[in-house]
DNA sequence: CAGTATCCTTAATGATACTG
DNA sequence: CAGTATCATTAAGGATACTG
């Protein structure tokens, strides 16, 4: 694999550049996906199984009636969700993932994990940076 | 494939969630990080190497001298950066990933797969979805 | 070159009220 | 219950000018 050379660039890095461009391989398009404020918190909770809007909303501390709904509806259109409307009285409607939305849960589990690996180390690095840089603007 | 009950949770599927908790793993933490617009796209091209400012900025076109500003700047607080001043004239400074930083660029690269293996069913999905919801606001 | 400092625009999210 | 409709608030990002 690694051709002794100039640059070692570590140990086995993956490439992850497009074939010498500068392009953006579809990384964007899946953070422009899963890189909103709900997202991946609705996907791990219906990783579970299937809910509905108000158990949904329950399950996400925090999120608006509004936010859930723009969250599911987008989910949807994108064929990660599944979107299941009981015409009963009251009203219920279930959500559950796509196959291609649960392919989506081992990316999460891979940003999990490498959060959980990370994680102190960055705070520590953050906390370092901050007493280094008292009034910085940056945070 | 169907197993007759309540939960079938389907094939494979990793656990997300954290030990029954609704909690975030550390999830929305590295999407804090990395979900932004251009963090990843700068940590694909450090990703090639050492890298100097006003060559960063070439290298990820459309990226303001501002923004490539705060997110090096960024990068370096949560130590995923490392930034080494020349105190030359005119001033020269590198930009190179750390180890952490590195170990980064796998998940990025799992981005891009499953980018790549989705993107055009995700199109497709959302091609009939606006077809079907003309005036949704959805978008 | 490698930044800072300002100002401005827009996108994302939140709060609240109302409805089939 | 499961939404929609509005309005208000922030936060993210962009444009431009200036500096050691």
């Amino acid at each position: 694999m690694s051709v002794g050379h100039t640059q070692v660039t570590a140990s086995a890095e993956p490439v992850v550049s497009c074939g010498g461009e500068h392009e953006d391989c579809g990384i964007r398009e899946v953070l422009d996906r899963i890189g909103d404020k709900w997202s991946v918190l609705v996907i791990v909770e219906l990783a579970q199984g299937v809910r509905r809007f108000r158990q949904l909303q329950r399950s996400v501390p925090g999120i608006s009636q509004r936010m859930l709904t723009l969250t599911v509806r987008r989910l949807e259109r994108d064929g990660l969700v599944n979107r299941t409307v009981y015409p009963t009285v009251p009203p219920q409607v279930e959500y559950e993932l796509t196959p291609t939305g649960h392919s989506l849960t081992h990316l999460v589990k891979a940003l999990a994990d490498w959060s959980a690996a990370h994680r102190e180390g960055i705070a520590a690095s953050r906390r370092a940076w901050d007493a280094a840089h008292p009034d910085s603007g940056i945070r």
